[in-house]
DNA sequence: GCATATTTGTCCGTATGTATA
DNA sequence: CTATACATACGGACAAATATG
């Protein structure tokens, strides 16, 4: 009874008002801002994975149609976030270890991939300094949340160095995935914290023009937070 | 006027009945079936590049409501083999000379890192070797279709060697996209046909253990065929 | 195991807004 | 500019499947 009669109400107050800040050049439909609404929501942690997304309480709470929701609903499925289930709903999904060791999978095809190329311009490379410097101010300053985002934020860009539209949609998918491991896990905070020495050191390495030693350093990362996550989750 | 009054009504003919093997056991919602149905349209080139496809003329040929039928709409633009223009509908992608770029990018990244990888058991090439056999076959044979549909194969299972769920749903969806290319072009079946023997070769490369060499073989396959279809594009 | 209540799956009618001939 | 066609979105309805007591 994840959302039960109580919960229903309390959606009201979770769920954000749909019109809060329609913008006037307003170029998606209903559907899609339903979708970005719950889809913040999910990575946010609101909606924890497994738990279950009635079409009764959200449409009550969003104030739109039940076959609006369900529009929504197949985009996040598509994306994975949420699992349809024939006749019983749809659901926060829920990774198991054998996901977490398929996630690393493709990030260490598509990351190593994109440090390993020499030919990165110094513009490029300071962003990613840039990057990870807010990460470390947010650390300082203890705004876990923004630590989080920040480290996404490194390894989307990461990504990007590649140039490629579908790469970055690709990216921008796994990393969503990866944040409902986060939240099974117990404390995200120091996990995060622990990797940010090493994300400056690539960014160090890469600067130096030593592609190949950012990369063989972004492999171990990748290795290490791989094998921390499989722990979390007791296998 | 792509589909207009009188493409409607051939609409029923182009489409089969929507009821037609429906298994005893059918696990899929009545839009993912609609989904289904409409991807191998697109694939197989009965829908255009650039065609429309309006709800109401689908939804009568298909007997499905205009509910359900944008519920697969949604499905099938997430995939980018429709494009969703919001008030104007949905249409049949229509791919550019950047797209291609990308495709191929994405496919570099993607097959060069299977094949590079040294481990792969000899059954596993066994099934390569069988996968091109089949395609000599129908070019033999003069199966044009199966000719193209073998190729792709080819390439899905070259992807399949790294055992990656989320990898093997991309190249599907990467092939995909391709499809939507090649019906753009002039004549398709010389255009697989030229690449068979350099498929075999890889295969054969592999199969000798130079895992290295294969990679340096399948970019170069890549390099050629990305130009060509660039060429055949006029840019 | 059964009867009931709840929820999903699907369809329809309709009002409104948008694009286009 | 008007008229028409169409997409968007809503709400109601009912059968079927599932969950609950």
């Amino acid at each position: 009874m994840t959302t039960g009669d109580a919960a229903a109400d309390s959606l009201d107050a979770v769920l954000g008002d749909l019109e809060r800040d329609r913008p006037l050049l307003e170029r998606s439909s209903t559907a899609e801002r339903v979708a970005e609404i719950l889809r913040g929501h999910i990575m946010e942690g609101r909606f924890r994975p497994g738990d279950k997304l009635s079409e009764e309480g959200i449409k009550d709470a969003l104030r739109v149609s039940r076959n609006t929701l369900r529009e929504a609903f197949r985009l996040l499925a598509h994306e994975r976030l949420l699992v349809h289930e024939l006749n019983r709903g749809v659901f926060v999904r829920l990774l198991d270890a054998s996901d977490v060791v398929d996630l690393f999978a493709v990030r260490r095809i598509i990351e190593c991939a994109a440090v390993g190329r020499a030919d990165q311009p110094a513009e490029v490379i300071a962003r990613l300094a840039a990057i990870v410097d807010d990460a470390e101010r947010a650390a300082a300053e203890q705004r876990w949340a923004d630590l989080g985002t920040g480290n996404m934020l490194f390894h989307q860009a990461i990504a990007g160095l590649l140039g490629s539209r579908r790469v970055d949609d690709l990216m921008r998918q796994l990393l969503a995935e990866l944040r409902l491991v986060f939240q099974v896990m117990s404390d995200p905070r120091v996990f995060h914290e622990a990797y940010l020495p090493r994300n400056r050191a690539i960014v160090r390495t890469l600067a130096d023009g030593d592609a190949a030693g950012a990369e063989r350093m972004l492999h171990e990362y990748l290795r290490d937070a791989e094998r921390e996550l499989l722990h979390a989750y007791g296998s």
